[in-house]
DNA sequence: TGTAACTTAATGACACGACATTTAATCCAG
DNA sequence: CTGGATTAAATGTCGTGTCATTAAGTTACA
């Protein structure tokens, strides 16, 4: 009984909203690079390390916003066994390990971008009309500078 | 090289501001509910029951915002475990299962409900300042009807 | 120097979240 | 009334995502 004559708190609305566009996002995202074989939370390390490589686990890690706190060993390893990324062991501090890119990585980088592409025309397209700085203000307030927050910060060159 | 000079994309930000607020949100609440020993995806369904019950397994999947596609089986089957829902075959059409908050469900529903409400006080405090219905008429545009977003339009009473 | 604090990565455990397949119950066209 | 399509639920599989612990390497300080 409560639901069709109450409408919904917005500030409801706006939480399971944020919800439903991350898992939209990411459904959509993952359909456009399943013919590469990789997931998006994949895409965010091949497309990282394509532009900034060498990393060690945990500077990609600071830079992930998937899988913000913790390391992403095991999210590596699969791009290791796919042959996508080449893990070595570090040279000055030997419990750092250097990231790099396989040659099919970075056409598997390349085609990641491709796809991210799409997903942000769609964005776009949701944002015509709309003053979507406002919108990332409002999110950048919300997310503060608490993990994932940080993470598109440093992304975004906010912090360091 | 690129990215100090280089400012975000504001379309690339947002996107990948949406799915931080996702994680931080998930993650806030998911310790608020941890001394009930509920996830906030467990919450979401205690919830729905408490105001929808009766409720069959594909009844609560098409409300339900996080398993958006899929039949929640499986996280039904923890609740039952737990001793928070009461999983009953149906009487018309023996397909359909009728699920029912226990007392102890109950309990745990009016516990979620205060945990959420500290998120939306959260949310709220981000928007003071700020057009939030502006911010939510862009999520709407953004997930449209599919999946996620149908469930979030049902919830709110935009459709059935 | 030597040891305690710290950092980095690996790993165990558990609960999603998405997709696909299977099984059982119901519906419906002929 | 019957056999195929449809629907509801359960289940298999894989890849996260989070928290905790462990082990190894490095730093800092008495």
């Amino acid at each position: 009984m409560p639901c069709n004559l109450l409408r919904m708190d917005p500030v409801e609305e706006v939480r399971y909203l944020v919800l439903a566009a991350q898992r939209e996002g990411n459904r959509a995202l993952a359909a456009a690079l399943r013919p590469l074989g990789v997931t998006p939370a994949q895409g965010e390390v091949l497309r990282l390390l394509a532009e900034r490589q060498p990393l060690s686990l945990s500077g990609l890690g600071a830079l992930l916003v998937c899988e913000s706190g913790a390391n992403p060993s095991r999210l590596v390893d699969r791009l290791v066994a796919a042959g996508l990324v080449r893990r070595e062991g570090g040279v000055a501090d030997r419990r750092h390990v250097q990231l790099t890119l396989t040659p099919d990585g970075r056409r598997a980088a390349r085609g990641a971008a491709e796809a991210e592409a799409a997903l942000h025309a769609h964005i776009a397209e949701a944002a015509t009309g709309r003053d979507l700085d406002a919108v990332r203000d409002f999110l950048r307030a919300l997310v503060g500078d608490r993990g994932a927050g940080l993470a598109v910060a440093r992304r975004a060159g906010r912090a360091e």
